[in-house]
DNA sequence: CTGTTAGCGCGTTCAC
DNA sequence: GTGAACGCGCTAACAG
């Protein structure tokens, strides 16, 4: 019942023809006539020879495996970037590999030491939501191999990064806010740490200063930005009074601060208009008012994915890092004009 | 600048004991006494030293490596079963390589040969809609690894069923529209050469039965469940007159049927109500008022990895053979009672 | 408990 | 254009 699986042998043997001669025939090799090449792929396929990849991996040091690094793959955003990672990657004939960092610092060091074990041949990452220091990614570049970054932008020397501008959207988000006549308009505002809410906090001071609002500190809470972070944060905003908007740096805590709003009796977006990032078709169910910060996720899959195989194939490393920032949309559900 | 990878060889060498003892140590055998061990690790981690698991596999000619081949990764109950799928295999120290077929049986004919190559150790798989031969399948089963089948059922020998129950499903969703008054039910289902479908108009056929309604067979409109076919159906459907209630094999044909009514100035779910199946929450979205068969997708993905990570550990296949069926749960956005 | 031997299946030198 | 020989890094099998 065992079936042994043919090997380049088998048919090198049933040809006659050397071994070596029927590998670089089968990998397309100038170096063999067209007649020999025939024949021996007539032969392989009598025998059903399939390439075992795994001595072809060994011997080569390639796995044409890239991999991607996700907080979750259940989030829609991340599921539609894949499939643009998959369907450029497939094109070229790689596979991708899924890991989710659960947005746990420990889980992804664990994950990055897998896949140097692995030696795929790069990797495609939005880092966890814990992570400032690079040692473990570092440890994969010196393979020589390519990281990009996409989603959470991330300066690593000699990476790319495929983002949205977020400053700019969040200067967006900011911006429609006070032009729907939001006066005294908070920021839920991730860690300083993180350089993507670094950009966002900075778009949203960068429209109070052009709107001649004041930008005021106590305006801005700073936090995970988890469910209960937004809870407490949306406690302490009806706490200072007066405040008419809020921008928020993701969607769970936007989402659950507008939850606790309408607990209190304040209406949204009427009496606080709420703005936040990258939400999926679930937030949308959940709170169909919100106004949100749309991301070309399948676009960013594809541009990454392209990214990267060009970095693969090509040697020039150093003049192809670049940021190439894709367009967001703010989506407006709902209007909030102050009267 | 190019760093070289440590290897056992170099920390053998270092420490005067055999690369086998440094292999075994390094994969905690029993046989390395515990001294010795932690020479050889403390050694390993001063070199920097990472497993080389291309050499390993080709040895072992093992990967710690499973396949998902799905139709589409960015439908919400596919990334939500991968999710499971990854929870529970990482756990277990197996990565998890994602295929799109899309649909396409060629496309799936392709995957299962590259994955034949990399000899992953199992493979779940949800089959493409075009299939009904299953040659590439039985290819990969020849080298003794398992493979799993999830949501669309397929009895190939030896292999592992995990679904809901498709039959009792569509009889209460039939059931659930006979409840509210309905008489006569079509009635959207997919092509009869697919179990899956099989399953489902069985089930609606056998709620028909239990409640003494006529079963018509110009009830019945088979299709491919695409959007185009949900507009065709829908049309005949309206000129049939006289139907009530629309039980749909998928949700992507219910939802395109429910657009066409609308059009036509038939009310649902007053006029017309439909239940469809395994719905997103995108497709909530767009149409609210759908009642659905929920399938509890995480729950599936746990268990078709357990299932697998069985298989693939034990030598005892032929016993584990098994079909699970999880619950499903119905679904019930807005009532559609008939006076 | 540890060392020795012998490959896993392929790709890449070299020769010729 | 083709063949012979070697080795990628690791581990199974067998000694000792």
């Amino acid at each position: 019942m065992k079936k042994e699986r043919a090997t380049i042998h088998d048919i090198s043997k049933a040809l006659g023809i050397d071994s070596s001669t029927v590998s670089r025939a089968l990998n397309d090799s100038p170096r063999v006539s067209q007649k020999t090449k025939g024949l021996i792929i007539k032969k392989a396929k009598e025998l059903g020879y399939q390439r075992n990849s795994l001595a072809s991996n060994l011997r080569t040091n390639k796995t044409h495996t890239i991999a991607v690094v996700i907080p979750r793959i259940s989030r829609y955003f991340f599921s539609t970037v894949i499939a643009g990672i998959e369907e450029t990657a497939h094109e070229a004939g790689y596979n991708v590999l899924i890991c989710q960092s659960l947005d746990s610092i420990d889980r992804e060091k664990k994950i990055m030491s897998t896949l140097i074990s692995n030696r795929v041949d790069g990797i495609i990452i939005s880092i966890s939501m814990e992570t400032t220091d690079y040692k473990h990614l570092e440890a994969y570049q010196s393979l020589e191999k390519p990281i990009i970054f996409f989603d959470r932008p991330c300066f690593l020397k000699n990476c790319s990064n495929i983002t949205i501008d977020n400053v700019h959207a969040s200067f967006m988000a900011t911006e429609h806010l006070i032009s729907q006549g939001c006066t005294r308009i908070a920021h839920l505002s991730g860690s300083q740490k993180i350089e993507l809410y670094r950009q966002r906090q900075k778009g949203y001071m960068a429209a109070l200063k052009k709107h001649n609002l004041e930008a005021n500190a106590k305006h801005i809470f700073e936090s995970g930005l988890s469910e209960e972070d937004g809870m407490a944060s949306a406690k302490k905003i009806l706490e200072l009074k007066g405040i008419d908007g809020v921008v928020s740096a993701n969607d769970t805590a936007a989402i659950s601060a507008m939850k606790y709003f309408k607990t209190q009796g304040v209406k949204v977006p009427e009496d606080i208009a709420v703005v936040g990032f990258n939400n999926d078709p679930i937030s949308a169910i959940i709170e169909p008012s919100l106004t949100t910060i749309h991301q070309p996720a399948f676009e960013i899959g594809k541009m990454a994915s392209r990214t990267l195989l060009e970095q693969m194939t090509d040697n020039l490393k150093e003049q192809q890092i670049s940021s190439t920032l894709l367009d967001s949309e703010l989506i407006i559900r709902s209007s909030s004009q102050k009267k």
